[in-house]
DNA sequence: TGACTATATAAGAATATTACTATATTTATA
DNA sequence: TATAAATATAGTAATATTCTTATATAGTCA
């Protein structure tokens, strides 16, 4: 087979984007922009089985959205750029703005907006 | 058939973030955060074929991301929020860490951060 | 070494997205 | 009304992603 497609930056930036667009991948890295964690803490902290957090975590690691390191027979996650904690704020004010009809789901931005990632 | 699943912020959030990841419709929101444009001028920019301008343009008009407006006979799209282009920039300073080892992309994306978006 | 714990990966069916081609809709105008 | 221009949508095969279940790997410790 030839080599790959040469790489363009609006496809690397798609796949970037890509990598955030599953809501349990959300909910990772707004538990990892807070802090480190074990694949363990995520798995009871999300209510999911061991597989799909593992899964999960493959995704943002291979688009080097997060990283890994072994930790004696546990693997500590962290976010790689202190930058996506930024992205996701942006994000939440474009949410903000475009959820200003639906209920439920503004209330619960507000509490996020409220009860900011801690470290 | 019954009523959909309860919309989750998550999904919606996870939602917004597929809205961008193709790199045709990143494409379309380099040139749409400048400025409003028809779907003729966006098909010339970017030499594709109407069909394919039309359905991305679809993808991000679903997603809220974009708006159209009719003008006579064409139509005229323009971003809903500008917070869409600070998205794209703090999404650019995340690459730029990134692609630190990867000579070609980092001159496109040098390039991109010297001509801002023109208004 | 053997068993145990934590994590990763594989495999395949179900589902969603994309790409491509054809057709429909809308507005303007002769 | 007929035609043309601009845009949207339908249909569908190709491809990619997700979900679920099973299995593999790597450390740790008895």
């Amino acid at each position: 087979m030839a080599g790959a497609a040469p790489p363009d930056l609006q496809t690397f930036k798609a796949d970037f984007f890509k990598a955030l667009a599953h809501p349990i991948r959300i909910r990772l890295l707004e538990l990892l922009r807070a802090r480190a964690r074990s694949v363990q803490e995520l798995q009871a902290a999300l209510g999911l089985d061991q597989s799909t957090v593992s899964q999960q975590l493959a995704v943002l690691r291979g688009k080097n959205v997060v990283g890994a390191r072994k930790e004696g027979t546990s693997v500590r996650y962290a976010v790689r750029d202190p930058l996506v904690g930024d992205l996701l704020d942006v994000a939440r004010r474009i949410f903000n703005n475009q959820l200003a009809g639906t209920r439920t789901m503004l209330q619960e931005l507000r509490r996020e907006a409220r009860r900011p990632a801690r470290r």
